[in-house]
DNA sequence: CCAAGTTTTGTCAACAGTGACATAGCATGC
DNA sequence: GCATGCTATGTCACTGTTGACAAAACTTGG
């Protein structure tokens, strides 16, 4: 399956960095650990890496498109007539944090990065989980209702993402709080939004 | 004068860098300036260097105030009656472009810069212009029109960094070329919003 | 003028990232 | 199998940037 030939090699290389980096970024945390450091428990040159990776904080996201996948398809399995607000919140809550994601949220409470990098990842995140939901939502919706299924999506994603924002700015940020948090501000979207029907539409 | 005593030495210091700075950029260009070299030019070490400066680019607008003092003057030496796109023009084109300025075009020019520190510091410059702009306006403007004042202080300084916009993405980028947009802008800003007089009530 | 304290600078070491060039790994045509 | 050629990797050297600590310059109270 593999088309191109050398190119397994590659794939190799980039697997051993990004299980390297997830385990040191989990146990030492992400500016704590230098990519020399990486590249050695890869077994591979500093050089290498950066030839893999454009920056060593971009390893910190490397298996978001496997979440996203998990997201997706988490958004697909739920029953047919269910209100989406009840699906998303299903899915978010169902989400399997592993080590990627912890490690992710360590960075995010330690206030380790970068703001800008952090504002940047999470723009993209938002963005694609509306995506997810447009997808979800589509399926079965009659396409006159494509602008409807459009604005709902982003309506979703900015009140997850709100959510998440207004986590960050506690003082207290343990991921219980953040579930709270979520799960309050989907309740107010619903109980807000949902009287004329909205969400119920789907 | 100095209000603070060791502050002097540092002042010293800070001079001496934007000169040496100033200098190697014109002569070698941005990029091919090291922070050594810079510091080295000015009796320092590197270390001081940045001590002073918090990278390497920001001394290629290390002079930018003073540019920016002068065309307020210049703005503030026009005639009472004078329109205000001509004054703008007058006092643009009077710019004395000194190395440092050229440098900035050089490096604008050669694409050397990271474009985000570009767009950054022009969209900086921009809005300095219109504030400019505005200052000169409300000069014996009767306070009645102040949003007139603010719109067409924003559109003179839009139209302007507008045409520099033009210029960037020609093939050739000759200063005589950067007069030229300049010229064409301005004017068809004059006869394309003169008519109805928004810019002759001034 | 000297002592004490503050500010500035120097020194050292480390890390992020990149370009140039050499070399090893693999595949294909012969 | 072997020469040929492409791709991934290694090596080297360099620049930008920062933190920690030491040394120097300078100011001020006495």
């Amino acid at each position: 399956m593999a088309r191109n030939p050398q190119t397994v090699r590659s794939e190799r290389t980039r697997v051993a960095l990004r299980r390297a980096a997830t385990e040191l970024f989990a146990s030492q945390g992400v500016e704590a650990t230098s990519a020399e450091q990486i590249a050695e428990a890869a077994g591979v040159t500093v050089r290498t890496f950066y030839r893999h990776f454009p920056s060593k904080h971009d390893l910190l996201f490397a298996d978001y498109d496997t979440g996203l996948q998990w997201f997706r398809k988490a958004l697909a399995g739920r029953p047919a007539g269910e209100p989406v607000l009840e699906s998303v919140r299903a899915a978010i809550f169902a989400f399997p944090y592993d080590v990627q994601a912890l490690t992710q949220m360590a960075a995010f409470r330690a206030e380790e990065l970068d703001p800008e990098r952090i504002v940047g990842h999470l723009h993209q995140v938002e963005a694609d989980l509306a995506d997810a939901v447009t997808e979800h939502l589509e399926r079965g919706a009659d396409p006159d209702r494509r602008l409807d299924v459009l604005v709902t999506s982003r309506v979703i994603a900015a009140a997850v993402f709100g959510a998440m924002e207004v986590w960050m700015q506690r003082e207290s940020r343990s991921m219980a709080d953040l579930a709270d948090v979520t799960q309050a501000t989907l309740a107010a979207l619903e109980s807000g939004l949902g009287a004329d029907g909205m969400f119920r539409h789907y």
